[in-house]
DNA sequence: CATCATACCAAACAACTGTTTGTTTTTCTA
DNA sequence: TAGAAAAACAAACAGTTGTTTGGTATGATG
C-alpha cells in the first residue's frame, strides 16, 4: 500500500478531483447544509431540506456525498477551518502579553462560534455521536482544534501547581455553552471574552 | 374564569389525579424516556424505543401524554426537580462559608448533572428549541433552576464592580460542558467543582 | 356482585426518512 | 463539432416516525 495524505474533506466527494465543473451547486449545498446543522441540529435537518434550499433534489445530493454523515463531516471540517483560521492570527501576536492574547483568542473563538456564519456553530453544536457512523473523526477534528486553543493557555504565566487542564476545559465549557444563553445586538464575543478572561486573571477571594 | 394554580407536571398527563391504580406502568415510563432522552437526545428517541423498554406498545403512551413533546415536559420537570433537591441542601449550609459552599453546590450540580442517573442529565442535553411546541415551558424550568444557583453567587464577598452576571454564566457554562468530556471513574463531581472554583478565587494573574 | 373508570392492547394511518437506480441535460475538452 | 465526463433529474424503494381509533382485560368501589 502506498502511503496516503491526511484525508481531506473531498475524499468524501464521490467523484475525483480531476474536472470539476464551474456551475456545481456544491457550495450551496454545503452552505444550506451548514445553515440547517446550526440552525436545527444534525437529526432535526433532512436531506430534503437541504436539497431543497440549494435547489435541487434529494437525490442528488448523493453525486457529492456518499450519505448524510458524509455531509456533516464535510461542513464539521470546514467549520474548524473557518475557527482555526479565526484564531491562529490572535494566537500568533507574539508582541502582545500572553493574557490579552488569551482574551483576543477567546474572542475569536466566541466570534467564529457565534457570528461568524453557520459552519462554526455546527462544530460546537452536533454531538459527534449523533452521527456513530463518523463519530470518530468528527471528534479527531473537534482535538485537532482544542490542541490550538490549549497552546494560549500554555503560555501564560501562571503560578505553579495550576491545573492547566482545568483551566482549558473551564474556559472552553464557558465559552462554548454561551451559544445557549447569547443573544446577537447585546454584548460582543470581544467584550464578553474579556469579561470572561478578567473573571479568571483577577483575584476574587480576599 | 377562576384562577387556576401553577402549573404541573401532571397536568400533561390526560386522566385527572382521581382514581390511580397501583399497577400503573408510568414510573416506568418516565424512567425509560429519561434514560433514552439522556442517552440519544430528544430527536433521536422514538416513542417505540421507550414504549419497548417499558414493556408496551407505542400507542399506550397516549394514556398517559398527550404528545412525545408533552412527555418531554414531565421527564424535564423531573430533572429539574431532583437537581434543585440536590443542590437545595448544599445551598442551605450557613454555616460554612460562601466560597466553600459555591464549591459544594457546584458539585451536588456536577452529580445531578453527571451521576445521579438520567433525569437531571436530559436538563441539561436537551435543547428546549427541539421541542418547538413546549420550548417555552423547558426554559422556565431551566430559568427557575438557575435563579437558584444564582444564590450561590450573590453570596459571595466579592471586590465591587465584579460582574456578578458574567460568573454565573461563566461557571455554569463550565460545569454544564462537562457533560462533553466528563468520563466516569476519572476525577470525581466534587474534585471538578473544587478545582473550577478554586481557579476562580485564587489569583491567576500576578 | 355489579359497575365503572383505569390501564392497556392491536392495528392501522399518513407523513416522512435516507437512499438507490436509470435516465437526461449540460458543460468542458480534444 | 463530436464525444466524454459532470451534474442533476425523476421516480421510486423500504423503513421509520408520531399519532389515532376502537376495543378489552383489570382492579377498585359501591
Amino acid at each position: 500500500m502506498p502511503p496516503e495524505a491526511a484525508p481531506t474533506v473531498s475524499d468524501l466527494a464521490r467523484p475525483p478531483r480531476t474536472g470539476t465543473r464551474s456551475d456545481s451547486r456544491l457550495p450551496l449545498v454545503l452552505d444550506a447544509a451548514a445553515r440547517f446543522f446550526a440552525e436545527k441540529g444534525f437529526g432535526y435537518t433532512s436531506m430534503r431540506d437541504i436539497a431543497g434550499a440549494a435547489g435541487m433534489l434529494p437525490g442528488s445530493l448523493y453525486y457529492y456525498f456518499a450519505s448524510k454523515e458524509a455531509l456533516l463531516v464535510a461542513v464539521y471540517a470546514e467549520g474548524v477551518r473557518r475557527i482555526t483560521d479565526t484564531v491562529l492570527p490572535a494566537l500568533g501576536a507574539a508582541e502582545v502579553d500572553p493574557w490579552t492574547r488569551l482574551a483576543n483568542v477567546c474572542a475569536a473563538h466566541l466570534a467564529g462560534l457565534l457570528e461568524d456564519g453557520d459552519y462554526g456553530q455546527v462544530v460546537i453544536r452536533v454531538r459527534p455521536e449523533d452521527a456513530p457512523a463518523v463519530a470518530a473523526r468528527l471528534t479527531a477534528l473537534r482535538d485537532e482544534y482544542e490542541a490550538i486553543f490549549a497552546q494560549a493557555i500554555d503560555a501564560l504565566p501562571l503560578p505553579p501547581r495550576t491545573d492547566r487542564r482545568a483551566l482549558k476545559l473551564m474556559l472552553l465549557g464557558a465559552l462554548n455553552w454561551s451559544q445557549t444563553w447569547y443573544r446577537p445586538g447585546k454584548d460582543s464575543p470581544s467584550v464578553l471574552a474579556r469579561r470572561f478572561v478578567r473573571l479568571l486573571r483577577d483575584p476574587l477571594g480576599q
